[in-house]
DNA sequence: CTTCGATGTGTACGACGTATCTGTCGCGAT
DNA sequence: ATCGCGACAGATACGTCGTACACATCGAAG
């Protein structure tokens, strides 16, 4: 009812030519989206923003993507590009760097960490790459399959549960546009002082007085993996 | 316009007395929550489903929380009320129960580990009481501060990452009604056998084809875990 | 009996994901 | 040169969600 209404030929010619086609792919729309979630996190990355983006109908990214799920997955693979290994590493090199990279690119697209688990599990092809070269520097080991596997997903659980902590954090000091972490504990000052006066956590209070790392968050990335690997190290006898 | 249409004394009277007063309370707001998303998972949980399951307005919960994110912290606080850890245990054994009874946490309400990470992050009474317990386990070694809770935290990051994964993979066999993890391969077969087809990941192929504990979670978890703590003793020299 | 604060109700709005129908382009076969 | 078809994008609409806001109703204190 809405097409042959007034508008007619002239208005027609007016609208700008429905583009040269192939307006939209894959590539495009999650560049797209993963631009919008970069600049303003992911609550910003909605079907219809990501449209107007794209300059485009809200249904239309939909002819390369089934749905939302669909495009948080395309989404992670794509920044999973960046992604690689260098070759020659030993196993533990190798589990390092994959693992500082990870954190890197996680601090690169903040709303990476903060994924529901469902769309981080995604059997992505360039996710798919990742495990494949670190699995690679631990197959040299000789290690039984199960063991490997599980020393890989060790590091991987590692990863993602920090920078889950760590960026929930960081998301939390930027809506709030502070300027750094100690902004960010006088204004949740109020709220810690309330659990501290309960007197219900001496040990934690005197983490709070007594710490000086409070915020070199790479140190405590870095201490808790190095443990990790430690344990590898030791438990299966390097 | 909706109060003086029509009705009138008699359908006045016939409305149900609006209860006794104090129908509400946060504790009453929490067990209902949380068994909605026991029974039928986190996307069930809505406020107007929780309205109605209260028998109680949409907007009648409000009182007690201020919003979504709060009705979410509320029920984080209301699960780990039942997480407590037994006194008198070495360092090791505390952060062994403290992981393995989070698990069993996360294993009765899968919803918990599909929770965005600022609703995981949240400074809830009971998360902190936890914490405290097992910083106290920590706080006979003589550690600083700083790698104290750098401990603490390797232990909580890997709990939460790898259950991140387990209960992503437990949500989609039961998405799919399927009976067990054997016949969820089965059913993801399609995608993992195109994956496999392109032959770019032939060590990922060869665990696929020679591991035998491929649905052991408990093994995997625990496996890293003792890792985990094999690490920290080794390089805090027990 | 009146008044008042605390508590639940009713209604409404805007944003979101997405199903479906419709129009239009480009290209290959006739 | 034309036709038709399949791939592509537009337009519209529906149902659901979170939640703002004004109102009604209760219990108890004055």
């Amino acid at each position: 009812m809405a097409t042959d209404k007034g508008e007619s030929l002239w208005e027609r010619l007016e609208r700008p030519s429905p583009a040269p086609r192939q307006t939209l792919s894959p590539q495009r729309i999650a560049t797209t989206a993963v631009a919008i979630a970069d600049a303003e996190g992911l609550e910003a990355v909605t079907m219809r923003r990501l449209a107007t983006e794209l300059g485009v109908a809200p249904m239309a990214p939909y002819r390369y993507v089934s749905g939302k799920d669909d495009l948080l997955e395309l989404m992670v693979d794509h920044v999973y590009a960046d992604l690689r290994l260098p070759p020659g590493l030993d196993w533990r090199q190798s589990l390092r760097t994959l693992a500082v990279r990870t954190r890197e690119l996680m601090l690169q697209h903040r709303w990476l960490a903060q994924l529901s688990p469902q769309a981080k599990l995604s059997l992505t092809p360039n996710r798919m790459t990742v495990a494949e070269q670190a699995l690679a520097a631990l197959d040299r080991l000789d290690l039984d399959a199960d063991t490997m596997m599980s020393v890989f997903r060790a590091v991987d659980a590692y990863v993602h549960g920090a920078m889950s902590y760590e960026s929930a954090v960081s998301a939390l000091i930027s809506e709030q546009s502070l300027s750094d972490a100690h902004e960010l504990r006088t204004e949740l000052a109020p709220l810690m002082m309330w659990h501290m006066q309960t007197g219900r956590y001496p040990i934690f209070q005197h983490y709070l007085r007594t710490a000086t790392r409070k915020d070199d968050t790479s140190w405590q990335f870095d201490t808790g993996l190095d443990c990790l690997l430690d344990g590898f190290a030791t438990r299966l006898g390097i």
